[in-house]
DNA sequence: ATATATATTAATGAATTGTTAAATTTATAG
DNA sequence: CTATAAATTTAACAATTCATTAATATATAT
């Protein structure tokens, strides 16, 4: 799960990322609104939190910003404010923000809240299967369908293929690949290979297409 | 579905009932707690929504006190807090609550709180026993029947075993696993192993198949 | 034909889960 | 209340699966 923290106080974001990560998130960091949009676009976090004041932009500004661009459209957004600030609570939901947690920060109550807030919105999910032809790929049940027989898929073969799958017949370039099911990891050129390789083998079948020099696309 | 709103202020009471009437929602409102519980007691409320700050008789000591009544034992309770109120949350699901929002209100978002809140319970409540092909867990009695022979299985085991059967075939993910059946406790990592293998050894079979790196399932 | 990109294969090492026994906590009977 | 049993958790280590790489082969565009 990832966290993107914005906050113009060094100290804080260093209280905050242990905390954080101590609790298995994969956190970044950004020291003002304009950082965080640039990082959000990479890393696409599940959850920004951020601190109202700020100089320059503050965060109720960037909360707006945040909710124009896609990838973060529905990222979750939760707001750091000192115990005065009621006024921002309007402003800051309006802004499209999701939860508050007042200053002093208290760990523990920060990740219950980060944890309810996570669950709550895993429950709007929409269904998380892509069906074409004879091949279904199910990612609530992490079950690939093909010809009526269940194929299992390890994680990186199933993650791949389904990224594949969200948007048929687009050609997915090997960056995008690597962004998206390798969250940006240096892994070697041939690793993509592999994987579809497996793909391949283990359906018995082609419907991963190679497109030399551009990348790959799942098409009947 | 009916609800019981339970606030000191008068505005709330009528803002709250009018946009949850214009859901569909049968409402009745109570000025306190004391109220609150003659009213439930009559009209046995399946969703009671408490403010934590209410002279007298708090939301807190009120939900304790509903929870003693067979009347409203299983009724949901959500609570509204004020931002500030930072202890209320860990006292207030100490006494039972199920869910909270904080003030300000927006109606948009509490009514899909509640939304959430009723689905979740029709899932929970509408039949305590589970039948899968020769497999059936039943709550109620707490046992587990598998080819006609009864298995005794410990609370936690029951518990994981009666949770991956909720919802036969999703992969729950450890992360789930722990924040429902553990109860977001500190257990170590190897703690829900222990446990699959306790219920596979008992039922000397495989229904709980494991996905690597995503978490378990049970399948048939 | 040649350069470049991709496919294949097998080996290695990393990561995750399984197993067991012992330690600790909790429940139960006397 | 205490002794005992049962349940739960932990820790250590084994087993397994998966991801990655490296080496080499093959395919493709120009």
């Amino acid at each position: 799960m990832k966290i993107l923290i914005v906050d113009d106080e060094k100290d804080i974001l260093e209280f905050l990322s242990y905390n954080l990560e101590k609790e298995g998130y994969q956190v970044s960091t950004a020291l003002n609104g304009m950082l965080a949009l640039d990082i959000a676009k990479k890393i696409k976090p599940d959850l920004i939190i951020l601190d109202v004041m700020m100089p320059e932009m503050d965060g109720i500004s960037t909360c707006s910003e945040l909710r124009k661009i896609p990838e973060t459209q529905n990222s979750l957004i939760l707001f750091l404010t000192a115990r005065s600030e009621e006024y921002s609570e309007l402003a800051g939901f309006n802004a499209g923000a999701d939860d508050y947690v007042t200053k002093p920060i208290k760990p523990k109550l920060l990740i219950s809240r980060i944890k309810a807030l996570l669950k709550r919105n895993k429950n709007n999910e929409s269904s998380s299967s892509i069906k074409i032809e004879d091949i279904e790929i199910d990612k609530e049940r992490h079950v690939l369908m093909y010809r009526g027989e269940e194929i299992h898929l390890a994680r990186k073969e199933f993650n791949l293929l389904y990224y594949l799958m969200s948007i048929p017949g687009k050609v997915f370039t090997r960056e995008e690949i690597i962004s998206e099911v390798w969250n940006d990891a240096y892994v070697g050129d041939r690793t993509i290979d592999v994987h579809v390789r497996k793909i391949r083998e283990k359906t018995g079948s082609n419907y991963i297409k190679t497109i030399k020099g551009v990348g790959y696309k799942f098409d009947i």
